[in-house]
DNA sequence: AGCAGGTTTTGAACGCGTTCGAAACCTGCG
DNA sequence: CGCAGGTTTCGAACGCGTTCAAAACCTGCT
């Protein structure tokens, strides 16, 4: 609400450096790499430990700190809130599916087989913290939440997920035969598609999501046969209403960074 | 978590009475209807016109309790949390809604019409809790929390909803021209369209919601279109996937009262 | 060494949701 | 009336997320 104080940090990662590895390439000018990075991951890495362990609720901000060694002040220094620790955690494990299912897709050239890999990949990814994530993807459904998926502009594991989407796409054999324009729209599309299922999967409470598996395996295949349908004559006026629809109304409100 | 005291109301409002009124016919044996109901409709009185005036966060529970001139405890008597009394607010919002859109949808009968009217009656009626909704619908997506319009198995707002859009299907005129089946599916359809145009609303910050309102005219005669389409030889293979798909997989997540 | 500027760290304190044991209030029964 | 059993009300206390003013810790500069 109010005014950051000074030059805290834990607001503003998005921005900062783009790739993984954090090295100012000339200079050790500024010692920046040093203890307050250190420091940063101390916590990022103690606290999903412990949501592991106990869950979100269960995990005390006092906890975390303690089983760091420092103090709360020092924890909410880097990090503004207790879901920002969330935050850190869910780009993190973003781009792990992202080089999780590249691999996986390797060799596959068939859209569905693509798809249907790719989403597997964040299903085996994501499986480990499927109890905690849920308390995630609550604060997804809120626009005031910087973690939502969707309002937050810079939100840098939507642009890798997207970019993965794009990639299931481009090396398909469907990718030649597509419409310009929707070929553009589809990376996004798939990308709402996952996060219908991810929402299938927060509440499902099946041994190892089984169920949610399932649903993948079947869906999967239909979005497929959507996708080749769309290419006919007869769907031609309602595909162009839909991607009227949804360039109009949904792409502008999850930001783009380009048309 | 753990088990309930004694007979503390709040928790099971579900099973308890299936009207409205809650007059007991024959008996002032038990005088069930006195103070009791009185006092809990005070707090939710209380509280709701507190989270109107200055949102959800913004009033606690100690405010609701002094301005209603009763004791924190005693509000928690009556509603198990704070989360508790939006519970109350959104069951009395969607009979609101269901009667308004009854009322606006008599002598429409194309189905477009109808379900235009029944979506526009919607943002109307929720119009005024737009910002506070939004922490309804946050909590929407928690399959934890009884709230949820998805997994709680009674959860007596979607039954009015969904019988709703039963009747936005039947009074229209493409009603006898469905296959059966469907017709049965579509009502739970039509109102998991609704939650998304939800989702969408909630997100939306223009005045008075313009936006979400011309997303709903311009996607409602698609969905009109689509409808009417599935009846087409063609897509007969697809519309039965799609049908056996939900079926399987959405309908039993979300509590259905019968088949 | 000593000082000025910034960054990092601390821990006590605040506000709020929630809990709980005890009081107050019924109501029917002996 | 007096008492037992239940319901309703109370408010102090607990735990947790979060804030903040002050301390500690860096540097680089003179």
């Amino acid at each position: 609400m109010d005014e950051q104080k000074g030059g805290t940090p834990g607001m503003d990662e998005s921005a900062q450096d783009a790739g993984l590895g954090a090295e100012l390439p000339g200079g050790r000018a500024r010692p920046k790499t040093g203890k307050s990075e250190q420091t940063r991951a101390l916590i990022l890495e103690t606290a999903m430990r412990l949501f592991q362990e106990r869950g979100y609720e269960k995990t005390t901000m006092r906890a975390i700190a303690a089983e760091a060694g420092i103090s709360v002040g020092n924890a909410y220094y880097y990090f503004a809130s207790k879901e920002f620790l969330i935050q850190g955690f869910y780009d993190g494990m973003t781009v792990e599916h992202a080089v999780d299912a590249a691999r996986r897709m390797q060799g596959h050239t068939e859209f569905a087989d693509r798809l249907h890999v790719a989403l597997s990949s964040w299903l085996d990814t994501a499986a480990p913290y499927h109890e905690f994530a849920a308390q995630f993807f609550r604060t997804a459904a809120d626009p005031n939440s910087s973690l939502s998926p969707f309002a937050n502009e810079s939100h840098r594991a939507r642009a890798t997920a997207v970019g993965l989407f794009r990639d299931v796409l481009t090396g398909s054999d469907v990718a030649p035969k597509l419409d310009k324009e929707l070929a553009e729209l589809l990376p996004d599309l798939l990308w709402l598609h996952l996060m219908i299922i991810v929402l299938y999967w927060v509440f499902d409470h099946t041994p190892d999501q089984e169920r949610t598996r399932e649903f993948v395996r079947r869906s999967t295949p239909m979005v497929a046969k959507v996708v080749v349908l769309s290419r006919y004559r007869v769907f031609r006026p309602l595909v162009r209403d839909v991607k009227g629809l949804i360039q109009d109304f949904i792409l502008p409100t999850i930001g783009r960074t380009a048309t």
